[in-house]
RNA sequence: GCAGAUGUGGCGGAAUUGGCAGACGCGCCAGACUUAGGAUCUGGUGUCCCCGACGUGCAGGUUCAAGUCCUGUCAUCUGCACCA
C-alpha cells in the first residue's frame, strides 16, 4: 500500500475537479436547487485566518452532501474588496488600492483553492469590477428616485490634527488611531437610506425565516420597536416641547424634563436663557464625546439646568426644570425625554446629583428616596389623580387615552433602528452618482451613464475639510448637470463597504449578465438563499441592511422573495493557543498556510470541524490537529485489511446504517464534531475486528468525503469506484437496520443506578417492571421496604421508588 | 449601564424530547515492539474516605428522576446607539 502522500493527492483532485467543472451550478436546471452561501471575504493584506475556513468547510461540507444527496447546488465566492485598509496602505506606501487588492485576491484564491473548497469558480465576483459595482449604484439610484436616499447633516468622527473623518474603528480611546490626536464630533452633510421605513417588515418578516433564535433577537432588539406615547410639555416662556415617554403611566411622577445637547430647542430658546453660555460651553463638552463614551460616562451624570425657563407638567400643572444632558440622544424618540426619578434609574441617578424632588407614583417598591423602582408588573398606581388604584398595564393605555382626549399628547411607535449613513469620505468605495447642480439641487445619473467608474488617481490623500479625496479628481468632478445640461459637479462621497455586499448573493445567480443585475429566470429560480452561514458580528449591520435591501427590490419587482435568505445560522471564533483571540500582537496566531503544508488540507479541514461546538469559539490546539491527521491516516490505512466482499458484514451492518443516519444527520444540524466522532468510533470498531469490506470502506469514504475530499476520491479510485466520489450519491440507510433488537435498560431504587439489563427493544411497561422485579439484586435491595411506585420509561429505565 | 451568549474531568468537548453524566479526541499512566522514540500497537484514565459516596460555576426550588425546567446569584466572553 502506498503511503499517505498529502500533498500529492490533494493536488492532483483539486486538477481534476477544476477539469470536470465539478462543482459548476446550472442555470435553469429542472433538479431542485440548493444555494449555501458564506460571507465573502475581505481581501485583506495579511491572508486567509483560520477562521475563514471554519464557515467555508462547514457550508462546503453541507453543499457538497447535498451535491451527492442530487441537488442542483449553488456555493459560490467573491471579494468584498473595497475598504478602508487598502485605502490606508495605498495612502502610506502611494500604491493604487486596485493594486493591492488584485494582490491579496490572488493571494487569498490560491489559499482557498489549496483547502479544496467546492465553489463555482465560474461565477467568482468582485465588489470593486465596474462591472458589478454598476448595479450597486444602480439600486442606489432606485433608492433615490424612490425617496428613500436624502442628505442630512450627520455628526462624524473628526480628527482635528489629521483633519480627516475617522471611522468608529480608527478612534481608539477617544483619539485617532494614527496620530493619536484629539477626535471630535463633526457635523457633516451626508447621504442617508431610510431604512427605518422599512423597520416594521424588517421585524415582522422574521417569522418567515429560519434564523436561528439568538440572531432573530438580536436583531429585534436592535431595530427595538417600542409603543409609548408622545407627550406636549408647555414651556413658561409659551414655546413647546415634545417628550417621548413609554411610561405615560409615571406623568404625575414627572419632576423634571431634559433634553439632548444637539436639541434645537436650545437655539430657540437662546435669548431667553440666563446661562445661555453656560449651556453652549456643555454642547462643547457633549460634542467631544462619541455616543459610546457618552455610554461609557454612564456612571457619573452630567447635565446643566436651563435657567430662565420651566416645563410645565401637563397633568399637574406643576412648574419643573429643563435640564440640558447627554444621557439624552437627539437621535432617539424627540431627543427630549420627561424624567420620573422614583421609577427611572438613570433619572434617579441624576435626580440624586442634582437634588431633584422624587416623587412615587408606583406603590409596590422600597423607598424611593434610596432606589429607584422599576418594575412595570407588580405594584399600583399612587399620587397620579386619576390613575390612583390602577395596575401599570391598565395606566399606560388610560394616560395615553386621556392624553389624545385633551390634546396633549399621542400613541407613538418608536424604533431604536437609525436610518444608515450612507456617505464616505473615501476614495476606495463605489462612487455616489449623483450630481450636484446649483439649479437642479442633487440630479441621479442617468442609468445609461451607469457605471460611474471611479477616476484613477495618483495620491489618496483625504481632501480638505474632511472631503474624499475624489476631490481632487478635478476633471471627474466637473460635469454637466444631467438634467439642465449647466455645469455641475460630481458628488464626492463614495458608498460604504455594506453596498456591495447587500445583494451581492443576488449576483452570483447570473454573475456575467450586463443587461440587469441577474435575469428574471436565473432570480426566480436561485431565491431565496436557502442557507447562510456567516458571523454574529454581522448580524445587525450586514444581515439588517441586506434584508433591507433585498425588501426594497422585492418592492420595485426586481425580486421574487420577500427575503433574501431562508437559514441563517453562525460560528463561533478560533481563539489562539492561549484561548485568547488571535491577534498579530498576542503572538497567537495560526496560518492556514502552513497547517496545509504540514498536515495537508483534509486533516485541516477535519479538525476545523472537529475541534469544537461549530456554534461555540474554542480554542486552536496543535495537538489536536495531530489526533486529526491520526484519524485520516488511518481511514487511508484501512486499505490493508480491506476484504473484497462489497456488501456489509453481518457483525458490523448495523453499526454502519446507523452511522449513515447519524452522519447525515449531524452535518445538517452543524454537529459536524459529533459527525466525525461517530465516524471515528466506526474506525475503532473496524480496527478491533481487523478487517472491513469494501462496502463498508466505501461507504465510510463516502460519508467522510464532504469533509476530507481529496483522500477520500483517491481511495475511491483505489477501490475501483466510478467517475468522481464528489458527485457519488450519498448513501441510504434502512431504519429498520438503526435500531438495535435488544437493549440495555436501568434499573434505579429512587433515582440511583442499582442494576441494568438486556431486554427486547420493543418491551412495554408492564414488561420492564417485571424484569426490574424479577432481578435478584433488586429484590434483595428492596426486601422490607415499601414499594410505593414504580415508573417504567420504555428503551430507557425502571425507577423503583420505596420507603 | 443595556443587550446577547457561555460556565461539564488535566484540556477541547459529548449527552436531539427531563431518563445510565463524561461519547469522540488530546494529554497522562502502564505494557508491547524497538539501538532509540515527540513513531506505532494494546489496556487504563471524573473525584474521594473506592463493597460505597460525591460530582455539570454557586444557593435554593419543582420532579419518581435535573447538565437539561423555575427563582436568585457569581464569573467570563462578545456587541453596543445611556433607547426613556
Amino acid at each position: 500500500m502506498a503511503e499517505y502522500k498529502f500533498k500529492e493527492i490533494e493536488k492532483k483532485w483539486q486538477d481534476k475537479w477544476d477539469e470536470a467543472n465539478a462543482f459548476a451550478a446550472v442555470n435553469g436546471s429542472d433538479k431542485e436547487k440548493f444555494y449555501a452561501l458564506i460571507e465573502f471575504p475581505y481581501p485583506s493584506g495579511q491572508g486567509l485566518h483560520v477562521g475563514h475556513p471554519r464557515s467555508y468547510t462547514a457550508m462546503d461540507i453541507v453543499a457538497r452532501k447535498r451535491r451527492m444527496q442530487g441537488y442542483n447546488v449553488l456555493y459560490p465566492i467573491g471579494w468584498d474588496a473595497f475598504g478602508l485598509p487598502a485605502e490606508n496602505y495605498a495612502i502610506k506606501n502611494n500604491v493604487h488600492p486596485a493594486v493591492v487588492t488584485a494582490k491579496n485576491i490572488e493571494n487569498f484564491k490560491r489559499q482557498l483553492k489549496m483547502l479544496g473548497f467546492s465553489f463555482d469558480w465560474s461565477r467568482e465576483i468582485n465588489t470593486t469590477d465596474p462591472n458589478y459595482y454598476k448595479w450597486t449604484q444602480w439600486i442606489f439610484l432606485q433608492l433615490f428616485k424612490k425617496g428613500l436616499a436624502y442628505k442630512q447633516e450627520m455628526p462624524i468622527n473628526w480628527c482635528t490634527s489629521c483633519q480627516v473623518g475617522l471611522a468608529n474603528e480608527e478612534v481608539v480611546n477617544g483619539g485617532c488611531e494614527r496620530c493619536g490626536g484629539e477626535v471630535i464630533q463633526k457635523r457633516q452633510s451626508q447621504w442617508m437610506l431610510k431604512i427605518t421605513e422599512y423597520a416594521q417588515r424588517l421585524i415582522d418578516d422574521l417569522d418567515e425565516v429560519e434564523f436561528l433564535e439568538k440572531i432573530k433577537t438580536q436583531q429585534r432588539n436592535w431595530i427595538g420597536r417600542s409603543e409609548g406615547a408622545e407627550v406636549k410639555f408647555m414651556l413658561t416662556t409659551g414655546d413647546e416641547m415634545v417628550v417621548y415617554t413609554t411610561r405615560a403611566d409615571t406623568l404625575f411622577g414627572a419632576t423634571y424634563t431634559v433634553i439632548s445637547p444637539e436639541h434645537p430647542l436650545i437655539e430657540k430658546l437662546a435669548s431667553k436663557l440666563e446661562n445661555y453660555d453656560e449651556i453652549k460651553e456643555y454642547q462643547a463638552s457633549a460634542a467631544k464625546k462619541s455616543e459610546f463614551e457618552r455610554t461609557e460616562l454612564a456612571k457619573e451624570k452630567t447635565g446643566v439646568m436651563l435657567k430662565g425657563v420651566k416645563a410645565i407638567n401637563p397633568v399637574t400643572g406643576a412648574e419643573i426644570p429643563v435640564f440640558v444632558s447627554d444621557y439624552v440622544l437627539v437621535t432617539y424618540g424627540t431627543g427630549a425625554i420627561m424624567a420620573v426619578p422614583a421609577h427611572d434609574t438613570r433619572d434617579w441617578e441624576f435626580a440624586k446629583k442634582f437634588d431633584l424632588p422624587i416623587i412615587e407614583v408606583v406603590a409596590g417598591g422600597k423607598d424611593v428616596q434610596a432606589e429607584a423602582y422599576t418594575d412595570v408588573y407588580k405594584g399600583k398606581m399612587v399620587n397620579s389623580g386619576f390613575l390612583t388604584g390602577l395596575t401599570v398595564k391598565e395606566a399606560i393605555p388610560a394616560m395615553i387615552n386621556y392624553l389624545e382626549e385633551k390634546g396633549l399628547g399621542k400613541r407613538k411607535v418608536n424604533y431604536k433602528l437609525r436610518d444608515w449613513v450612507f456617505s464616505r469620505q473615501r476614495y476606495w468605495g463605489e462612487p455616489i452618482p449623483i450630481v450636484h447642480c446649483e439649479k437642479c439641487g442633487y440630479v441621479p445619473l442617468p442609468e445609461s451613464e451607469l457605471p460611474l467608474v471611479l477616476p484613477d488617481m495618483k495620491e489618496f490623500k483625504p481632501g480638505e475639510n474632511g472631503e474624499s479625496p475624489l476631490m481632487h479628481a478635478t476633471e471627474w468632478i466637473n460635469t454637466t448637470c444631467p438634467c439642465c445640461g449647466g455645469p455641475a459637479k460630481r458628488e464626492t462621497d463614495t458608498m460604504p463597504q455594506w453596498a456591495g455586499s447587500s445583494w451581492y448573493f443576488l449576483r452570483y445567480m447570473d454573475p456575467h449578465n450586463s443587461e440587469a443585475l441577474a435575469s428574471k429566470e436565473a432570480l426566480d429560480y436561485w431565491t431565496p438563499v436557502d442557507w447562510y452561514n456567516g458571523g454574529m458580528e454581522h448580524t445587525t449591520l450586514h444581515l439588517l441592511y441586506s434584508r433591507f435591501w433585498h425588501k426594497f427590490l422585492y418592492d420595485c419587482g426586481v425580486v421574487p422573495t420577500k427575503e433574501p435568505y431562508q437559514k441563517r445560522t453562525s460560528h463561533g471564533m478560533i481563539l489562539g493557543e492561549n484561548g485568547e483571540k488571535m491577534s498579530k500582537s498576542r503572538g497567537n496566531v495560526v496560518n492556514p498556510d502552513d497547517v496545509v503544508n504540514e498536515v495537508g488540507a483534509d486533516t485541516f479541514r477535519t479538525y476545523e470541524m472537529f475541534l469544537g461546538a461549530f456554534d461555540q469559539s474554542t480554542p486552536w490546539s496543535q495537538q489536536g490537529l495531530k489526533g486529526c491527521y491520526k484519524f485520516i491516516e488511518k481511514v487511508w490505512n484501512l486499505q490493508n485489511i480491506v476484504t473484497d466482499e462489497e456488501g456489509y458484514s453481518a457483525d458490523l451492518e448495523k453499526t454502519v446504517h446507523k452511522m449513515i443516519k447519524k452522519v447525515g444527520e449531524d452535518i445538517e444540524r452543524m454537529k459536524f464534531n459529533t459527525a466525525i466522532a461517530t465516524m471515528m468510533s466506526f474506525l475503532n470498531d473496524v480496527s478491533k475486528k481487523g478487517s472491513i469490506t469494501k462496502g463498508e470502506y466505501k461507504t465510510l469514504i463516502t460519508l467522510l468525503n464532504p469533509v476530507a475530499p481529496h483522500m477520500t476520491e483517491e481511495l475511491w479510485e483505489k477501490l475501483g469506484g466510478e467517475g468522481l466520489l464528489s458527485l457519488h450519491p450519498w448513501p441510504e440507510y434502512d431504519e429498520a437496520k438503526t435500531v438495535d433488537d435488544e437493549i440495555e435498560i436501568v434499573v434505579q431504587i429512587n433515582g440511583k443506578i442499582r442494576d441494568k439489563a438486556m431486554v427486547p427493544a420493543g418491551l412495554d411497561r408492564e414488561g420492564l417492571q417485571n424484569v426490574a422485579l424479577e432481578s435478584d439484586k433488586i429484590q434483595e435491595l428492596i426486601a422490607g421496604k415499601n414499594v410505593i411506585k414504580v415508573i417504567a420509561v420504555p428503551g430507557k429505565l425502571v425507577n423503583i421508588v420505596v420507603k
